[in-house]
DNA sequence: TATGAATGAGGATTCATTCAT
DNA sequence: CATGAATGAATCCTCATTCAT
């Protein structure tokens, strides 16, 4: 409970709070219309006071932004480890994570700010890319391949294409996006229904016949 | 105070050339980023001549983009007629058309600017809801519905969530709106393992004994 | 008689109202202080409109200067010429033009400008110096060495020290600048005096003798 | 509030370096653009504590200005005694002092700054005025008057406008101020030049005759 | 005394919009 | 219809000054 973190290691305080209030305005606004005089007044400084802590409105958004995809690095690398088990259940437990973890919350706007911003800052979709979703697919690809070994799955091209796999995860998080207000749409039956088609596409013929005795 | 200049139905060509330059713009740099004099040049009138035509830039974007989701609309009308033949077929054909058509064309920079702008301009997205993805939405429901009913399909929740069938295509053109330059993606190699995936996850069991019979 | 030169070869008028509001402020100012709302004040005109004329306060600073140098410029082509007569009267001529059309007016102001911005606009100091004042130097010079190849002065080194001749006139206007309101000097008197010393101290020991001859 | 910092006449150490730094900043970015950060970092200091000594940015310079003016006012008390000896090596010695320990020296840039700051600082101008430059011209004055009495000197009207005599020195100054880096002046062929032509235009006519009585 | 984080008024610059021609 | 010069509100950013520690 020691709160007062504003030394070295543990960026301080300010810092965090300007972050939070620049993530709420560029998601709300995006870069462009994103005011600083708002950033400011959400983080409860004054203007002057964001720079003390970012050069500009483009390195408050690109150190926003990374600060916000760390925690989602951290989570990619804990997927990493070798698979044990059934790989359609690992699988599964990966696409309900990503369908609770991210889709259903805040997180996903991040996709949108990526979308929107992403040939204004090509560092940070670099970054991204490298450090998140090059690492997402490679999980995902292993897991195809580690099934595909255990018999399980199907020989598909579903390796070179982990996209085939989980993209319906990230349409739904575009479905949400864009119309969550208008057309919402039930996060849990779409992953369900996902991990039905998927998980039965990826089926081998006689695993139907295995899977008995899984029991 | 937009006065329609001349003519009836047949929008001008200046219409035309601005909605164009304007299209562009907004492509490239987003609606709050995009300034009025460089849709002016890329048309090539004047700033003010832009004013005869629409009244702000926001009429302006809210004008170029319905114009553009127009002829999307005609296409989906197409599609929505009375399903015959193998529902696989069907759904295979629907797919790759939109690959074709618009994940591997300038029309999936459409879907960036909704997914940017959407918040910004709600009724757009309301009418592009109502009149492209409810309806593209409600053919794949159809078709599904389609292939159950021949015994061509399993019985699941895909009717309820057709997202869960042609997600994989949204996705796609997601990572190419964000990746194109980084780390493309190869559409077709892609939309081939889509099918795959899908049309076995959606396949009824006896499914393949029957197929040879409708010879 | 034709006023209306808005078009090209002659700079329109707006151009020369701009630049004179903003030599004023310059001069009263000096760079960093000016305010371009001041300047667009003065010149009359909306703040914006200076940016359609300069693309900013340091390019306006080096358009409004150079264009004040331009008639200066002129002026000393005028004084190139080969010299005929009395050297002394030459050399009189030029200083009481210095004194009465530079140091009496209003161009003296550029003097100081050019001291106080010199270090933050170093091309305008080289341009300066190419155009103006090295002329303006060699002029002396070859009036110098005129007189004495006519016998009417002396051979000192002022034909390499140029400066030694006509320097008190800088320093008049130097002190004018400073103390202009404080301890105004009377430039006519120093004129005189500067042309009588300098005259003198010139002066080859027989021409005292040969000047009543030229009567 | 300007509380002076602790003990009487001794200015402190801290006073001291945040004068030099403040001059040194001065010097090379006029009053304006000069910042109060980069002032208290040369003195090493924090940006609070300059307010320690100093209650404005204003009050800074007016008293660094003043504090850099100081030794000049002793160097002009030493040349105001009564003069003995000939008058031209009396006149040459000063004019040597100024060249070398003025205008070939850092305290030029003090010129300058009086010269660009001026008008936002009359009072150091007054101050300025009054201490140096009213001491220094009755110097001169004094000294002509001395050798017109003494019969060296012509009748001229040199008393009046001393200025005739050393303005040469400023403009060597000022030259050096513009110039020293694209076309740097010979300061002591400029000393030597502007000596001969200015003893020579005073010398009265037989005093070419009595100098050899000198020795 | 000394610090330096915080402040916020001030100023350069941009750009949607207007309007006289 | 078309123009494009002019406008001025809006916004980023700077920096002198303050003040809690």
């Amino acid at each position: 409970m020691n709160r007062q973190p504003s030394q070295d290691g543990a960026k301080s305080e300010r810092h965090r709070e300007i972050i939070a209030a620049a993530m709420q305005e560029f998601y709300e606004q995006g870069f462009a219309a994103a005011r600083l005089d708002a950033i400011a007044e959400r983080a409860g400084v004054a203007k002057g006071t964001v720079y003390l802590y970012f050069d500009s409105k483009e390195a408050l958004f690109e150190g926003a932004v990374r600060s916000v995809i760390l925690p989602v690095i951290e989570h990619i690398e804990i997927l990493a480890h070798e698979p044990t088990g059934l790989a359609s259940d690992l699988l599964k437990q990966i696409l309900v994570t990503f369908y609770t973890q991210v889709i259903a919350t805040d997180r996903r706007r991040l996709l949108r700010l990526l979308i929107s911003e992403g040939p204004r800052f090509p560092n940070i979709l670099v970054f991204y890319h490298r450090e998140v979703v090059a690492k997402a697919v490679s999980v995902i690809r292993s897991l195809v391949s580690y099934g595909v070994q255990r018999g399980e799955f199907r020989t598909t091209a579903a390796v070179d294409f982990p996209m085939a796999i989980f993209g319906a995860a990230i349409a739904g998080a575009v479905w949400t996006i864009l119309f969550e207000d208008i057309d919402p749409i039930d996060l849990n039956g779409l992953c369900e229904t996902h991990l039905d088609i998927v998980l039965n596409g990826l089926k081998a013929p006689m695993a139907e016949l295995q899977t008995p005795q899984r029991i």
